[in-house]
DNA sequence: GATAAAACAGGCATTGGTGCCGGTTTTTCA
DNA sequence: TGAAAAACCGGCACCAATGCCTGTTTTATC
C-alpha cells in the first residue's frame, strides 16, 4: 500500500538529505496528536498505549520505538500540548487585535481568551493538570513546563498590548483573574443551566479588566 | 475480636429496635468515607473497589453486599460528598458570620467560601466533575445532583444574608463569580509561584463582590 | 552491493481491577 | 427455640493495560 506521507522517490529527488528523520518526526507528531485526541475524548484514564496506537493507526512496535514507556509518551505530550496551545492562542489573539477598534480591544482580547479554553489543546492540558495533582512524577514535569509557558505567554501579551506598558502588575493581575475565572466557569458550565448567568459572569470580568486598565492609566 | 462499633449487648439494652440497620448504615458510611479518601489521595483513577475496601478495612463480601458494582458505589458517593460539602460549608459559614462586624461580612463570607474549596469533600467532588466530562453515565447522575445542591446552597445563603434581599440577581451573580474564580484559582495554584499574586486575585474578588453589593443597595 | 542501523511489525507474560459466587456468622421474629 | 433473612467472608475467572521481546522491512554509509 502507498504511504500517504512523504514518498521515497529514489530517482527523482536530488537532495532529500535526512529522509528517515522526517519520517520519524511525522510519525511522532501523528502519535502525539492521537494522544491529544484520546485525552479529549476519554480523559487521562483512557490515555492508554493501545488506545493511542489505534487512534494513530500505527503498530505496537512503532509506538514502542518512539516512546519506550507510557511515561515517555506523557512527557512528550506535555510539551506538545503546551506548544500547540501557545501557538494557536497567539495566532488568534494577534489576528483578532489587528482589525479591532482599540476601544473594544479589552472585550475582544477577553473573548479570545475565553475561546482559547474551549480548544482541544486546553482540554487535554486540563486533563494533565488534574492528573498531576495525585501523580508526583507527572507534576514534576508539568509544573515547570507550565511555568515556562506562562512566562512566554505574559511576555508575548505584553508585546501585543503596549498600552499596558509600565503597569505590568495590573496586567499580570488582569491575566490571573481572567485565567482563574474562565477556567472555573468552564468547569462549572454543566451546572449553570441558564446561559444568561454564564454571560453575566463573563460581562463582569470584562468590566473588571477595563477597570484595572483605567486604574493603570489614571 | 471485639467490634469497635455498636456492641450487641443483648441483655442490657432494652429497646434498640433495629440494630442491623444501624450496623449496616455505619458500614456504609465507613465505606463511603474511605472512598472519599481514595478520591482525594489518588484521584478518580485510583478509586478502585480493592483500594476502597483496604482503606475501609472491610472484606470483599461486605463491599459487595452494600455496593454490588463500582457504579453503585460511585452513585452513592456523589450524594455523600455533596451532603458533606453542604453540611460543612453552612456550618462554617453561619458560625463565621455570627460574630463578625457586618462591615466585614462580605470579606469573611468570601474567605469562608475559599476555605471550603480546600476541603476533602470538594477535592473529591472536583475529581468526580472532571471524570464526568468523559463519562456520560457519571454525568447523568452528577449534573442533576449538583444542580439540586446549588439550589439548596443559594437558598441557604439567601437566608443567611438577608441584606441581599430583593437583589437576588446580584447575589446570584456574586456567587457565580466567586465560585468560578475560586475554582480556577485552586486549579492554577501550582503554576502561580508567588503567593502575593494569588492573594491579589482574591482581594480583587472581594472588592468586586462589595461593589456588586453596593450596586444592589444604591 | 554489503553491512549497519533506524523504523517498524506483532506477540506474550505479568499485573491489577471487576464481577460474581458458595459458604459462614449474626440478628430478627414467630 | 428454630428457621429465615440480613450482614459478612474470601476466593476465582475474566479482561484490559503495560512492558518487553524477537523478527522484518526500509534507509543510510562505505
Amino acid at each position: 500500500m502507498a504511504s500517504s506521507l512523504p514518498a521515497p522517490l529514489p530517482h527523482d529527488d536530488p537532495a532529500p538529505p535526512r529522509w528517515q528523520q522526517r519520517k520519524a518526526a511525522a510519525t511522532r507528531k501523528l502519535i502525539l496528536d492521537a494522544a491529544t485526541d484520546c485525552l479529549v475524548e476519554g480523559g487521562y484514564a483512557r490515555l492508554t498505549t493501545v488506545e493511542v496506537l489505534k487512534q494513530a493507526n500505527v503498530s505496537r512496535g512503532a509506538m514502542h520505538h518512539h516512546f519506550t514507556s507510557r511515561a515517555d509518551l506523557v512527557s512528550a505530550l506535555i510539551h506538545h500540548v503546551l506548544h500547540k496551545r501557545l501557538e494557536r492562542f497567539l495566532s488568534d489573539y494577534l489576528s483578532a487585535l489587528k482589525d479591532t477598534d482599540p476601544a473594544h480591544a479589552i472585550a475582544v482580547a477577553t473573548d479570545v481568551h475565553w475561546q482559547s479554553m474551549k480548544t482541544p489543546e486546553f482540554t487535554a492540558f486540563l486533563e494533565l493538570v488534574m492528573a498531576a495533582r495525585t501523580d508526583p512524577e507527572l507534576s514534576a514535569l508539568l509544573v515547570p513546563a507550565t511555568r515556562e509557558f506562562e512566562r512566554t505567554w505574559i511576555s508575548e501579551v505584553e508585546r501585543a498590548i503596549p498600552h499596558w506598558s509600565g503597569a505590568s502588575d495590573q496586567m499580570l493581575l488582569a491575566n490571573d483573574v481572567a485565567a482563574a475565572l474562565h477556567l472555573g466557569l468552564l468547569i462549572n458550565r454543566p451546572f449553570i443551566e441558564d446561559p444568561a448567568r454564564r454571560e453575566a459572569v463573563r460581562d463582569t470580568l470584562v468590566a473588571l479588566v477595563k477597570d484595572l486598565f483605567a486604574q493603570s492609566k489614571g
